[in-house]
DNA sequence: GACCTGCTGCGGGGTG
């Protein structure tokens, strides 16, 4: 340990004692020697507040300190918070090394930027979108001002892995490597990241060509004990029309309010409209009883300003704040930590809810997490579902995957990213101007991240986008922008590989409160919830999209848009397991740890009850009345795959929380129908596809032709091989 | 029955 840092820059060893740090933490020891050899990819993998940031520049920094001729180290984010949180905690050390530190993103001005342009040097600190830019208007200019790049560093890699922004990301750092003519002597990455599951699959996400090795450090410490909750509500089946008054979200609050208040938590309420329905709440038990409100909402359609606010607020520790938050507060912004976390409704991945953890235990005290999840009363119409109590289940599931297995969900690889690719072929093209088609294939490819597309498709990709005029192809082979190309590319919202809907602003008195999606109706005169306070709409402009609200009281949060959710196989695997066995409890030397509170183990029990009274264990369908339910006990793709199968052949099905209903049908109808299709070939993913409409569903899906968008979709919403597997191996015994 | 992220160049007006 002590070796690693005699290793370092004089001037960083001095800047590390200025800190009134005695030790280095081991992270940081240990990613020292790989990164000053500088001739390997190293994925630094630790929670959060281990120091991953200075694990990577203190060696950086050291193994560039004295260059001033052209940029050292390129460090990419995936927000511009964060950024400008790195430029801070930059900029002290790099004064003591006369380094130049600068960030670059849409809010950083045009002077500073210019006199970067004038002087690169030192580190650049930059999001994937500036970078895309730079790339399109001055690779003239990367060329020679990167020329003597020694380090990319990544920092959130996990934000990237598998999504079309982290597709885009993989590909501008090979068409960097590419321009800079480093492919053969490739740029050593950096990857910075949370605690990922599937360690060993890391490298080929950060390189998918494999060009350098890759290691990986962890950190073997302890991690804080961590203490957890699940609390049970009743949903009376009664409920009133009036739904402001929701009798098991105003238990929620209460529990909620009588916990938090006085210290500083984070509630995850999952959706931005219970995320400001549960702040609202909070806030009028404070009017009630006379107290000052500490609690707020935090999401992304809240104004910047607002966002920013809470987040300085959290970080001062004498003033107790709650924020009720989406998972705009999972990662990234530097909040501190707070006293737990509370997750109002399961948490869908157990991915998402360890990053949750991550925010709760201060100074050696434990994580502590509360779960605090509804489930209707039984009465005469409640459905399976009900009586299975689907979501306190998998609850206890996820609790049990994240400490008792120690798993979480890998990213999907399997994606093929068109729309992405689409983007990238005319960036490219508007990069070189022109390009030959093999150059192009062989760059996007074969060097870079899009492997799993076929010289096929890739022709045939590129006659469609001629016919829609994104490109013209000259006699000599040579592509350039078409018309259609030119204007895309063009225009200022071009760099991003995200789709984003078109929204109202919300207005009160000049200052923006936030934004609301364009197509939910809001009327004049409607009392609304927004930024956890109540106000009344007076005045709504259609062309320049800005609704004006005044303070008023009463009111409902507005919707927001959301799609489907999607449930990993050994989520549902785990909870067939807990009902099956009747038993949730975690075992801990001979001892079964409870978890659960009185009300949750009576609504438990009366699930295992009902689920063993169907003998669900062994029943795979189920008829009830003219109804079949078909459990799988698998993830959604498996359940989505059946679904479709089972109406192309004729039935009415439908899912819900992973349990497939066919209206009308007999059960070994149903049975032999799914057997029959096992036995010869199922229909591929691709054709499935083929059955749905809005499938267009990223920013550049609206290129790509039919059958190509097929092939895509179907990756991302189905898995035949797995479903026939289903179906053979438990369906057939 | 879900969430999040980002981007330019230019012209007009105000300030020192």
């Amino acid at each position: 340990m002590i070796d690693a840092f005699a290793k370092l820059d004089r001037q960083v060893q001095k800047w590390v004692y200025k800190q009134g740090w005695t030790n280095l933490r081991e992270i940081q020891s240990k990613a020292i020697p790989p990164i000053l050899a500088c001739d390997r990819d190293l994925v630094i993998s630790a929670s959060t507040a281990e120091g991953k940031t200075e694990a990577f520049f203190l060696p950086g920094c050291s193994a560039v300190v004295g260059r001033k001729q052209a940029v050292s180290i390129l460090y990419i984010s995936p927000l511009k918070s964060l950024i400008n949180d790195q430029y801070r905690r930059l900029r002290e050390l790099c004064d003591m090394l006369d380094m130049q530190v600068t960030p670059w993103h849409g809010d950083v001005s045009q002077s500073k930027k210019k006199h970067f342009k004038r002087n690169p040097q030192g580190i650049l600190l930059i999001t994937p979108e500036s970078l895309e830019s730079l790339l399109i208007r001055e690779a003239g200019w990367i060329k020679p001002s990167f020329s003597q790049l020694k380090y990319v560093c990544v920092d959130e890699f996990h934000a990237f892995i598998g999504t079309e922004r982290g597709q885009q990301l993989l590909s501008l750092l090979n068409r960097l490597e590419h321009l800079l003519n480093r492919l053969k002597d490739p740029i050593p990455r950096i990857a910075l990241s949370a605690t990922l599951g599937e360690l060993d699959k890391v490298p080929l996400s950060l390189r998918p060509n494999g060009s350098l090795p890759c290691k990986t450090i962890t950190s073997s410490k302890f991690r804080n004990p961590i203490k957890v909750q699940v609390k049970g509500f009743v949903e009376p089946a009664e409920v009133l029309e009036d739904d402001s008054n929701n009798p098991a979200e105003h238990q929620i609050c209460r529990e909620i309010y009588q916990r938090c208040r006085g210290d500083s938590h984070l509630v995850f309420a999952v959706s931005r409209e219970r995320t400001e329905s549960i702040a609202v709440s909070l806030a009028d038990f404070c009017e009630q009883n006379g107290v000052p409100n500490e609690f707020f909402p935090h999401h992304g359609s809240l104004a910047k300003n607002l966002r920013e606010d809470l987040e300085a607020r959290l970080q001062i520790e004498t003033i107790p704040t709650t924020a009720v938050c989406t998972m705009t507060l999972e990662l990234g912004i530097d909040i501190g930590k707070v006293n737990s976390v509370v997750q109002v409704t399961a948490p869908h991945s157990v991915s998402s809810l360890r990053q949750r953890m991550g925010r709760s235990g201060r100074r050696n005290s434990p994580a502590v997490l509360q779960m605090l999840i509804a489930e209707k009363q039984i009465n005469k119409s409640s459905n399976i579902n009900d009586h299975l109590r689907l979501e306190l289940v998998q609850s206890l599931a996820i609790v049990r995957l994240m400490i008792v297995r120690k798993w979480f969900e890998p990213p999907d690889v399997r994606q093929l990213h068109l729309s992405t690719f689409v983007h990238q072929i005319l960036a490219v093209i508007a990069q070189w101007g022109s390009i030959r088609t093999d150059q192009l294939y062989v760059l996007l490819c074969d060097q870079g991240p899009f492997k799993k597309i076929s010289v096929g498709h890739y022709k045939q990709l590129l006659t469609h986008m001629g016919k829609e005029k994104l490109l013209q192809q000259f006699n000599s082979g040579e592509l350039v922008l078409g018309i259609e190309g030119e204007r895309v590319v063009n225009h200022y919202t071009f760099y991003s590989v995200f789709h984003t809907p078109i929204d109202y602003r919300v207005v009160t008195e000049n200052k923006t409160l936030g934004s609301l999606p364009a197509q939910n109706v809001i009327l004049k005169e409607q009392h609304i919830v927004f930024g956890g306070k109540r106000w009344k709409v007076t005045e709504i402009d259609d062309v320049r999209r800005v609704v004006n609200v005044v303070s008023a009281k009463g009111g409902n949060p507005p919707k927001f848009n959301g799609s489907g959710i999607s449930v990993h196989d050994a989520v549902r695997m785990e909870m067939y397991r807990i009902y099956s066995a009747g038993d949730y409890r975690i075992e801990v030397s001979s001892r079964k740890i409870d978890f659960a509170d009185d009300q949750a183990r009576h609504l438990f029990q009366e699930a295992a009850e009902f689920f063993h009274r169907a003998d669900l264990k062994n029943q795979l369908i189920v008829q009830i009345g003219t109804n079949c339910y078909l459990f799988t006990w698998m993830g959604d793709k498996i359940i989505n795959t059946l679904t479709v199968l089972l109406k192309q052949q004729g039935f009415v099905a439908s899912s819900f929380g992973g349990v497939v209903e066919i209206q009308d049908a007999a059960k070994d109808e149903v049975k032999k129908c799914l057997t029959d299709l096992a036995n010869c070939e199922l229909p591929t993913e691709t054709e499935l596809a083929r059955e749905l409409k809005n499938k267009r569903v990223d920013k550049y899906d609206r290129f790509i032709p039919e059958f190509l968008l097929n092939e895509g979709y179907g990756r991302k919403a189905f898995d035949s091989l797995a479903a026939k597997d289903w179906i053979r191996t438990r369906l057939c015994h």
